[in-house]
DNA sequence: CATGAATGAGCCTTCATTCAT
DNA sequence: TATGAATGAAGGCTCATTCAT
């Protein structure tokens, strides 16, 4: 009994490791060369899955791309869900922008994943994939708007826009001038921002 | 003799007509489909210029993605320079970023025609358009600097920075919700700031 | 024990039915969509059997057509069969035109199940499938012959001939014009024939 | 001036007579291989065109088969053009079936290239080709009508019926049997059944 | 210079068939 | 026997680029 459950949990996971290994692969490669320029083969390669396996994955190549916005939109969530750990919102909120700057290597390198995903997708008409990396960009929105209102600030949603905004700003340029230290300087003068924001709470 | 001539001049002139038309195609084109959604035919179309010939102008499609760009270099710069008439730095700048919001309805579809082309370009290894994409960028920088500089501000280029990076960030959260009202709301914010900023010289 | 023997003759008689599940789904799928639009998949799901466990039964895509091929010979057979009970042969062809009558509305969308397998078979150089298709067809031949023998009809697989032709031609057209009436019509006629042929027995 | 002319309108006839190539090629190679089986390879192959180039006069396969339906819509009409010149509709029609035997190889072969097209195209749903091979087969049954209504028979339209059905099927079955006989025999009964037909203008 | 046509490499996708359990 | 997963060979189609005139 155990066996044939083993037997089968066993396929199961293999199966769904190679999802996964096919969704982390789309993520990453397609962070590092867009969408139009990313093959099937690519993925499949950087998966270790063989091409025409892929298509027991995913029915066709957006649905990748798909994956791997949902796949952007899983890590944003592991991060703030570490972040709502802390105490102080005011806390959680220079926690995520320590996040950026820590990862601007890779921003200066290729942007925001989610940012430049939404970029080109956005110059799609059909799919829907554009209204869902929108989605995506609205998960942070929401989350940033959250702990403006906690904070009892007047238009957190506002505050949370300008926050999101920033941050895709500082990610473009440092992309575009290839300067991790954009992300340095910027993200140095957003937590002096946060820092000066009153907590009406007192 | 000199109808020869006149048709040299006239063949010339429309020669050049023709590269002006293709580059304006161009630049539009990409700035609304992507580099890589953009076909050569797509853009000899807009051109209303045989597909056949625009190789006669544009050895590559890469060269008519830089002349693209240096379109949006060209129209950056009409700008500033219509700008500079302005007696005031800092309506300079407010002047600026009223062309941005006035921009609102095109940024909130396409995003900003060099913020996303140095998005899309960035992702590439090779053909060095990535450079010329962020050098477009830093005319901006470099001018907006100028400004600061002339208000006698401290960091002057890192003041310009943040104005672009806030730029980019506006625009491509407008694009990625499809909200011209983030450029509105933005923009206001950031004549808010402009006008908060001490003036030294006074 | 026992337990052993049911689950053996269970099973067995599950694999049977399976078997036949398969044939059936074939024979309907292949009249419906043609042999080359027919995915095994498409025949797999038509008979609720899992994809890998087709080829358990049926080692090549072509063995599936020849069932569905077989399958058609044995309707038609049963066919035969019950019209073999009417006392006249003169009847018996009568009740062969009621019956393609009958499946008008099945002809109209999709052609005769058999003539159309034919068709299509008919354009390949290996495999062997078109002679066996012609030799359903020959099973049909046959029996109107054998009819028209017993009538003492000069010629009787001449007439047998123009007889399944009709057929076979007003089938096609019916499809082809998508009108089921055609199958009336000529129906009409082709009764009218047999009843209008001499008896010569008389 | 000339010159110009005939450098253009070489290279137009080069064009459409590459134009027709491919569709000579489509209608002969789609007869043969039913239109599954081939594939545009094969097409350009026995038009002696690169395969890419094929694109570039039709834009998907499905427009090669529509052009090889009108191929033969067109060598329907060239026959019926002929026959027209007869002065008798009876000697007409008794020429279309003449060259139906005509061609009884090349049917018992492949067999009709109009219904074994209008086979395969009617077992689809979309694409809008079997309604176009409807036509072709109606194209058929309106000359054939207008023939018997000159001759004054009641129910033209039906007799049309019945002579292009017999000709269907007729065709599928020396196809299927791989008898070139059974156009010859039933080409005869045709032939004598019109001539059977009373003359009402007599 | 102009232009329709040509070329070929490459991409997405499908599918019959096989494999591992 | 049963079954989800794997595999690889095409096939249709696109497109940057080149050619011939």
């Amino acid at each position: 009994m155990s066996q044939v459950a083993d037997s089968k949990g066993s396929r199961a996971r293999t199966a769904t490791a190679k999802r996964q290994r096919l969704t982390a692969a789309a993520a990453r490669v397609v962070h590092q060369q867009g969408v139009e320029r990313t093959t099937i083969a690519d993925i499949a390669r950087a998966a270790d899955v063989p091409v025409g396996n892929v298509y027991y994955y995913f029915k066709t190549k957006d649905d990748l791309v798909a994956a791997a916005l949902s796949e952007h939109a899983h890590g944003l969530q592991t991060l703030t869900t570490r972040l709502d750990r802390l105490p102080d919102p005011r806390q959680r909120l220079k926690g995520l922008v320590a996040a950026w700057v820590g990862e601007r290597e890779l921003a200066a390198r290729y942007g925001c994943p989610t940012g430049t995903l939404a970029s080109e997708l956005g110059k799609r008409d059909e799919g829907g994939l554009a209204e869902e990396a929108g989605k995506v960009i609205r998960l942070l929105l929401d989350w940033a708007g959250h702990q403006f209102r906690q904070l009892g600030l007047p238009d957190p949603d506002g505050l949370a826009l300008t926050l999101v905004s920033a941050y895709q700003g500082m990610s473009l340029l440092a992309n575009a001038l290839r300067e991790p230290g954009v992300m340095t300087r910027e993200g140095r003068r957003l937590t002096d921002w946060l820092d000066s924001l009153p907590d009406p709470r007192d």
